[in-house]
DNA sequence: CTTATTGCAAACGGTTTGCAGGATA
DNA sequence: TATCCTGCAAACCGTTTGCAATAAG
């Protein structure tokens, strides 16, 4: 989790650069996504927002989103499940995924291993490492004793 | 590349399993996906078999394609370009994917230590690995030299 | 003759865009 | 006031589905 104080600026810095302007739209969507720990999909996002300012739609949240990635503080995630997520970032930061196809919970993890062995593939066959996605799906091993499980079921009474 | 012939008995055997029928489409569909190299994403399945079978359509391609799938010798992969692609699947074989950014050409590649590592990782979070998606992204570091470019240019002189 | 399959077009779900009204600097 | 931003609804794109006509067994 990205300091707050370190996306506030550099998303301050981006806007200014192109002139952009400051609304109550823009600063609700920023605090909703610097608060979570999660990686939120638009449509939790929009519920989110349209706590705090109704009549707020889609189009916003997603034109929003957009902006916080152009302007380096967001990360666009697409999984299996066919929904964009966006995650805060730290500039410099990375990591891959880890999903539990149990509790739908996301891990993040780094292995420096693995992170090596691909920039070693891609030279093997004449490439240079760009970038890559990784992501592991898995299923709790004990789920009767899985926090996440019991959290998400306590959010969300109706699904699993 | 899986061997022709497995496919095919693979195939004929889920089809009797299910009281499927044998049609000219699915004929026609099944000879170019398995007398390709590549992974062939909907509109190329769609373009060469309407070469052979004029009138075919898109709904055709995709439930074929699906079939495929079900019955075990086709696999759906989808990258960052939004579209489904499908290859060919030796059962038992597994590999992971090195896309080029200069010239669009797909290697598959396969690493055991990458693999343990996965695996790993999963257990440290108390998960039993299920399945992984794995694309690394680079750009040829000779491009000038590179054949996969020039072939994708042979064959589309408009594009790159 | 029964059941599966096809092609079409309409529906779909997530995302993007044009536009006129509204907010910001 | 000049520009940017919003919300709405319509457009978009890849994919799926309902349906009446057609082909396979």
């Amino acid at each position: 989790m990205p300091a707050r104080a370190a996306l506030e600026q550099r998303l301050s810095a981006y806007m200014a650069a192109h002139g952009l302007k400051q609304t109550r739209q823009r600063q609700v969507l920023f605090e909703i996504f610097v608060g979570t720990e999660e990686h939120l999909a638009v449509e939790q996002l929009l519920v989110q927002a349209q706590a705090r300012l109704p009549g707020i739609g889609y189009a916003t949240v997603y034109r929003t989103l957009k902006l916080f990635a152009e302007a380096g503080i967001a990360l666009e995630r697409r999984f299996q499940d066919g929904q964009t997520r966006y995650e805060a970032w730290a500039a410099g930061e990375h990591h891959d995924h880890l999903i539990c196809r149990t509790c739908g919970h996301i891990f993040e993890f780094e292995d420096e291993l693995i992170e090596s062995r691909q920039a070693e593939v891609a030279r093997s066959r004449g490439l240079s490492l760009v970038s890559h996605r990784h992501d592991i799906y898995g299923e709790c091993m004990a789920p009767q004793d899985c926090a996440w499980r019991a959290a998400a079921q306590a959010r969300n009474p109706h699904s699993g």
